[in-house]
Formats: C-alpha cells, structure tokens, sequence
DNA sequence: CGTAAATTATGACCAACAGTCACTAAAAAG
DNA sequence: CTTTTTAGTGACTGTTGGTCATAATTTACG
C-alpha cells in the first residue's frame, strides 16, 4: 500500500508546483492577462496537465486564495491566543487583517476576486471554494469569539450580537482595506496627486473610531442600537 | 449650422440606446457572459457600431455605471438639500447609499466591478472613467459638507478629519453592502440555510454603531483618534 | 438637380485564449 | 515480459473582443 500513498504524496507535490508558477505568472501580471499557457510553460508542463489537476483557471485561482486565507487564519488564531481583553482582541484583529493586506497584497486581491465571484455557479461547484468557505467561517468564529470575550469582560457594549458584528467588522474592514489598496497602487503610478490623505493612518483611525463605537460608554440608552437585547451566548 | 446640433442630438440618442440594449443584456446575464454581439443584435445595430460610440466592452460598462453614480449623487444632493444636524445628514447618506443599493443592485455592481479595475491603463485612460471620478469626487464631497457642518453644530467629535473620514465612511459602507448584497443572493439561491442573520437589519445597525463612534460623548481624551487635533474647515 | 465628399453602418475576418481529447509515455500489476 | 492503469501531451476547437475594407446614407456644393 506504500505505492498508492507515494502517489498522493507525489500528485501534492506536483499540484503545489503548479500553484507556485500560477502564482509566479499571475502576481507579475494579473489573473485576467495571465494565460494558462504561461502558467504550463512556467510549471514546465503541458496545458493538458494544468487540467488534470485543476477544473478551471478559476480553480486554479481558487487554489491560491486558499493559501492566503489559510496564512491569515494562523494570524488571527494567534492573536486570539494572547491574553487581552474582548475590545482589544477586536482592534489586533483589524490591525492583523490589515498589515496581513499589505504583506500579501496578491492574496488580499485573490480573496476579493473570489468573493466578488463568489456566487457564481462555477464557483459554489468547485471543492475548493467550500475548503475556502470553511477557512472563512473559522476567522468570522475568531471574530465572534473576540466579541463575546469582549461583553463578558465589560469593554464592549451589551446590546451587541456577536454574529452579525463580526460580520460588520469583517465588511466594513474589508471595504476600507480594498480602498486603502487601490489608493497606494495610485500612488505607486502617481495619479491623482492632488488627492493629499496620509493613507497609513486612515485604516487605523478607522479601526478607533469603529471601537469607540463599540465601548459601553459610547452609549447612551436612548441610542441602543437594537430595539431588543441581543441574547449573550455563554 | 442647425444640422450638425441635430446630428449631434441623434447621436446621443443612439448611444443611449446602445446603453440601454447593454443594460437589458448584462443585466439578465452578467458582465463576463454577456458578449458584444448579443448587445448588438440587442440594439439592432452591428458589432462594429458599438464600437463607433463606445472603444471597448469595459468602456461601454462604464457608461452603465455612470449613469448609476448619477442616480447616487443625485439622490444624496437631495439629502444635503434637508436641514439637519451633522450627524444625522451622515446617517441619512448611508442610509440612501444603501437604498440605492436595493433599489439598483445591478447599478451598484457595476460601480463595483469598475472600482476593482480602477487602475487598469485600459480604464483610467477612458474619458468615461474620468467623468464618474468626477461624480464620485462630488459625493464624497457631499460627505464632507456632513462632516464640516457635524463638526460644527457639534454633533460630531472634533478630532476628526473631514477628508479622511469621507473615505472611511464611504469605503466601510461600500464594503459592508457588498457583503450584503452577495449573502441576499445566496439567500435567493438558498444557499448555506445554516446563517441565519437578520440581513436586513445588520447594515442598520453598522451605520448607528459608526454614528456612535462618532459622537462627540463616545469619546474620553485619552482614546482621541488622532495625535494631533486636525484642522476643522471654516 | 446631380455629383463629390463626408459621415455612419456593416459583417466577414482575425487573433487570442480557455478548455478538450485522441494519442503517447511511464509506471504498476500480474 | 506483457497487460493494464495512470500520467502527460499538444494539436485542435469554439467562442469572443475587436478590426477593417467595403457599402449605404447623408451632407455639401457647383
């Protein structure tokens, strides 16, 4: 039986390859000016080949968005692990998801390209995107638990449910971040100059302002932001 | 000199037919599986007639999209025209952004797909995609104009820089409704039963929680955002 | 008018590219 | 050594964005 595992283990090896020239080609380009005959001359295979390992140049994008979601998910779980409190864990959070942005702006757009085309047939279909799926619910987990430590330990508000601020959080983030990046990339080509924001400093002033959105004493009664209590999970 | 105002007139009128048989077409379909001889055949014109108004697929895109950011500028120009507090004008322009999102999903895509190829060569260069810059520059003015009278009225904290808090506002907002809009789909489509969010309510509910965040009393001296007080506008 | 010039429209054609498949090569099984 | 299974190949196909020589229509002008 040490053949059939040698195989596997051969078919992982070869299958990485594959992911690594994808890469090479695509990050130096982009997905939609990228060739699948590049990538087989990069792999230094035939094009047939890609197709026995992959069902589409889509998959095969797929394929290294779950490599950057699987590097962002070890972060966030890292940041869970240190003691802190629930407010503050929410802040690492976001500073994580950020500077993980700007160290592997091609995943960061890799995710955005794959969620922009996330409902698409071709897409639910492929193993590949529910591998991602589950990465994605894992960080969203990391965020509800950031949250629920947060109400417990009294700094962030009561009347919050943790489902759907961790949803909030991850959106809005999103949203900023994926600004933030098509922001520097104008720079890097110096197009509008005269637009003058210190861009460094807006994400992180962002991520303040959505926590003291979240601190007990931003709230006065008469603003409870949910007509009913949200139910805590112990 | 009257005939060439008329020819000028009716080639508008064309070009907007072309738009509006581009619209009927991606609209049912999408943009990457709508070709342009299905817009042609649409339009009962030839392949090569679009190209005599419009120089590529995206630029024609674009077009659509322009006329979207109309709509949106439009209707949050109206928004200003309303005498309110600061604060309240902010939480009325998300709430219109959101609006429009509902209410024109297919135009908010295509702003969405615009911005994620921003700053291709191919798009930059359009004389169209100037135009909307323009537009978007306007409503993010709009937002500033919020901020600037929040600030003074005092229903907005004072530490904040209209600028760069336009684009936080935008930007989270812009996210936050993607996510929105992509989950309301997979609702249609019932897919993953398992999440259940109120969707309807979460976008809401992020627009009060940023409201919060920006309250002048959510904020004691030591958590002030910026080092350095920014420079309020006159 | 009628004819030359300019404008507008056409659709056959081209190049690029994702994806396929009949065939070959290599490895494993017997 | 032969058969069977697995892995790999690259010429080929269908589709599509975009072009261009040509045709139709409109305007200018003597």
């Amino acid at each position: 039986m040490g053949i059939a595992e040698r195989k596997e283990r051969e078919k992982e090896i070869r299958r990485n390859m594959i992911i690594d020239a994808a890469e090479r080609v695509i990050f130096a380009n982009r997905i939609d000016t990228s060739t699948m005959d590049q990538i087989a001359e990069e792999a230094e295979l035939s094009k047939g080949t890609l197709y026995l390992y992959f069902k589409s140049k889509t998959d095969l994008y797929l394929a290294i968005q779950d490599r950057g979601m699987s590097i962002l998910s070890d972060k966030l779980a890292r940041v869970l692990g240190e003691k802190r409190k629930g407010i503050d864990l929410l802040k690492r959070f976001g500073e994580v998801y950020f500077d993980y942005a700007n160290q592997y702006p091609n995943y960061f757009n890799a995710e955005m390209f794959c969620r922009s085309h996330e409902f698409i047939e071709e897409i639910t279909a492929s193993e590949l995107f529910q591998c991602t799926r589950e990465k994605r619910i894992e960080i969203v987990n990391f965020l509800i638990r950031g949250i629920q430590i947060g109400v417990q330990d009294g700094s962030i508000r009561r009347d919050v449910k943790p489902e759907e601020l961790s949803l909030m959080l991850y959106a809005s983030l999103n949203g900023m971040i994926q600004v933030y990046m098509l922001r520097k990339q104008a720079e890097r080509h110096d197009l509008f100059p005269e637009v003058t924001i210190n861009l460094d400093n807006v994400v992180q002033d962002f991520i303040r302002i959505l926590m003291d959105g979240l601190s007990p004493q931003s709230l006065t009664d008469s603003q409870s932001i949910y007509a009913t209590q949200a139910l805590i999970p112990s």
